[in-house]
DNA sequence: CTGGGGTCCT
DNA sequence: AGGACCC
């Protein structure tokens, strides 16, 4: 009772190759032929081929690494930043071709590319195909004809082209090589992408999902099969994918619901009708620390403080108003692997972000400060002894539409990095925001007008750093911030930190009350060029801007800053008017139909099947969308689509090494001019604590000291009015955080 | 000797 | 709030 299987779709799955450790070597070229391992913390996370080919694999413990290979180069990876803004352009890049592309981690991404396979299919030969076929035991064996007959070969074939153009694509916009695989569904395409692997692509034809099926052996090497389910299926006897195929639905009625019991069993034949899901702009954006032990109140605040100071760069990048604070702990426990993490989580009051999100005052802060650790003492009692091996905190449930004015003003203000991806995909056609509007307006004004808005945006950041070329930590020039805080002796008040011994109780009185000076202390950082409006150049910005071999992405002489922060839409108009040969960026009309369902009744459930492999469903957050296309190959496509002849020439999988490339390798977080080892804790904070704090503030509280020491003794009327007072009453906020017990 | 993130569902 | 899954 087979039916007629289905294979309308084409995905594609494409995975960066060993992608931490891939951009650190398009950061730093030399590193390329060398070993390199990518750690977080005690544990390899990543090596690139090199080092894989003298044995240091990934997910090795540092020490053993090191063992096997003691030239192994190791980079910290622990900052996710390069590795996201990288992901992203790799994700903006895949948008180009179709917008139904799904992301899925930082390094790889689904794309359904159905609709786009017709351009696609007259330019390729119905007997040769783009990179390796599954089950062939070489590069180019000749193609059998069509056993399916439901037209499936052909597209397939077109598949593994627009495969090929992205990762030409990919590569040369990013330097990124990846992987692909092409079938005609997500688990397949997963399945199959690695199969050859570094650089390269694999299609599957249906006629051999059996093969590839069977040769998995056990089923957690399903996708979707976590360790949970695999250890279920383990206690019914269920081993490998060819057991779960003979296993009788009835078996698996034991352990699981209707609903995944019939989703096991498709599965374990390569059936899978989970829709390609446009990935929206992320749902959660968090930060975690993980330690051996932290005990002591003190330092949690202090890691607290400083996962919250990275925090919200990352949420002036995203742009978006949170409107809930999370905080999680995870506690020593023995022997349990995991899961025992506590998480709290509270209300944001609006007013907090009142002045939107990209200058964030210090009484925000503080509050935001206060807040984090009352979540924390409603997990920890700190009266007690404890041992904590991870602190996260993370902002959460956005609020959809930004203000007006702060949806606005993140295209206006150069900014750090920006998130380029998935901005505003979303929108209805109907109730386009009036930014998006704007810069509609922009999208069809020529280049050089982008460059004016460049040079608009380069007249209002006041430019703070230039790097010399010779060494990465050679810190710019400093503003007159730093300077300020240079030429004071450091003496300190003890008197401070008595005031700031206070409990957070009275906190939203006195928060209350300055809250007003915080529009004008942003104002005042914008006027002042503070590094808010600093935009740092990164490596990979250099190379994805500068690219002398291929064609940028990013078009010559438009600001990236400015480029990134465009909707991708705008990006992809932008790059069709500046190339002649774009890929084409039409969006697909999709219908909204969703199919009802019936409830089921729950016995055991997977959320993670109905995730990953779920078919269209009644409810869900995000727009049911249905993305199979009619089978009748009369499709009418009202847009005329702008055909992708761009040149076919393989982009060159290693770049030059010219080696002028890194010279940009300031870090974002540390645009000043004074050398951390600088700063003395003030009297009254633990040093250790001091030192573990991020620059910034270890530089903010020895300010914040120094004004107090100048209010309340010499001269409290010499202050410039421009500086020092400015953040005088803020001061309080954020000391009580960092004293010593 | 446990990364630093994410998704969605109940 | 927690738990499953993904990388």
């Amino acid at each position: 009772m087979l039916l007629p299987a289905d294979h309308r779709r084409v995905i594609i799955h494409l995975d960066a190759d060993c992608f931490y450790a891939q951009v650190e070597m398009v950061r730093d070229p030399s590193l390329r032929d060398k070993p390199l391992g990518v750690k977080q913390k005690n544990l390899m996370v990543t090596s690139n081929y090199v080092a894989r080919s003298m044995g240091v694999k990934k997910s090795m413990w540092i020490k053993e690494a090191l063992e096997a290979l003691p030239d192994l180069i190791l980079i910290d990876g622990s900052d996710l930043t390069h590795y996201r803004q990288c992901s992203s352009e790799i994700s903006a890049v895949v948008r180009t071709f179709t917008v139904d592309v799904e992301r899925l981690g930082l390094d790889e991404n689904f794309a359904d590319v159905t609709e786009i396979l017709e351009d696609y299919i007259e330019e390729s030969d119905p007997n040769k195909i783009e990179g390796r076929v599954y089950g062939d035991k070489e590069p180019d064996e000749t193609l059998p004809g069509d056993p399916c007959g439901c037209g499936c070969r052909e597209r397939l074939i077109a598949g593994a082209l627009v495969a090929k153009k992205i990762r030409q694509q990919i590569v040369k916009a990013t330097g990124i090589t990846c992987c692909a695989g092409v079938a005609h569904n997500k688990l397949l395409a997963k399945l199959v992408s690695g199969y050859y692997k570094p650089n390269q692509q694999t299609v599957l034809f249906p006629w051999l999902v059996h093969q590839l099926m069977n040769s998995l052996n056990l089923t957690r090497s399903i996708p979707g099969i976590g360790s949970t389910m695999y250890k279920t299926l383990e206690e019914l006897g269920i081993h490998t994918v060819k057991d779960l195929q003979n296993s009788s639905l009835a078996l698996l009625h034991s352990k699981f619901d209707d609903e995944t019991s019939k989703r096991l069993r498709d599965l374990s034949f390569g059936i899978d009708d989970a829709p390609v899901r446009r990935s929206g702009r992320p749902q959660t954006i968090g930060l975690e620390d993980a330690f051996r032990k932290v005990n002591s109140i003190d330092v949690v605040q202090s890691k607290y403080l400083t996962l919250l100071e990275r925090l919200l760069k990352l949420l002036k990048e995203d742009g978006r108003i949170p409107s809930t604070l999370r905080v999680c702990v995870r506690k020593f426990d023995t022997k349990k692997k995991f899961g025992n993490r506590e998480s709290r989580q509270t209300p944001i009051l609006p007013s907090l972000f009142a002045s939107g999100v990209q200058n964030v005052g210090e009484n925000t802060r503080a509050t935001l400060m206060n807040q984090v650790m009352e979540l924390f003492h409603k997990m920890v009692d700190t009266s007690k002894e404890f041992h904590l091996t991870l602190l996260s905190i993370g902002f959460t449930k956005f609020i959809e539409r930004a203000s007006h004015e702060n949806s606005i003003s993140r295209f206006f203000f150069k900014r750090k990095r920006s998130e380029t991806e998935e901005q505003d995909i979303n929108e209805e056609k109907g109730e386009k925001s009036a930014h998006l509007k704007s810069f509609s307006t922009f999208s069809s004004v020529n280049n050089s007008k982008i460059h004016s808005l460049e040079l608009y945006l380069e007249s209002c950041s006041e430019s703070d750093s230039y790097s010399s070329e010779g060494g990465r930590n050679n810190q710019g020039s400093m503003n007159i911030k730093d300077m300020l805080s240079k030429s004071h002796n450091h003496s300190i008040e003890r008197k401070i930190l008595k005031t700031l011994k206070g409990n957070s109780s009275n906190n939203m009185h006195k928060q209350t009350s300055v809250t007003n000076n915080e529009a004008s202390v942003s104002n005042c950082d914008q006027n002042n060029g503070d590094s808010n409006c600093h935009a740092a150049s990164s490596p990979l910005e250099d190379l994805s801007s500068a690219d002398k071999d291929g064609i940028a992405r990013v078009p010559h002489g438009i600001d990236e800053e400015v480029f990134q922060a465009l909707p991708p839409e705008i990006q992809d108009e932008i790059i069709l008017d500046y190339k002649s040969k774009p890929p084409d960026p039409k969006p697909v009309p999709k219908s909204t139909t969703g199919s009802p369902k019936i409830p089921f009744k729950v016995k055991t459930t997977s959320a993670t099947l109905d995730k990953y492999f779920k078919r269209d469903s009644v409810r869900g957050p995000r727009e049911a969308r249905e993305t199979v296309p009619k089978i009748s190959s009369t499709e009418t496509n009202a847009e005329s689509v702008i055909s992708h002849h761009s040149s076919n020439e393989a982009a060159p999988p290693e770049r030059k090494e010219d080696g002028g490339e890194d010279k940009s390798a300031a870090s974002g977080s540390s645009s000043s001019g004074l050398s951390p080892s600088t700063l003395q804790p003030p009297d009254g904070v633990d040093s250790s604590v001091f030192s573990a704090l991020p620059w910034e503030i270890q530089k903010e509280i020895v300010e914040e000291q120094r004004r107090s020491l100048s209010s309340s003794s010499a001269s409290r009327v010499s202050n410039s009015p421009s500086y020092s007072g400015r953040r005088r009453e803020a001061s309080s906020s954020i000391m009580k955080y960092i004293k010593k017990v």
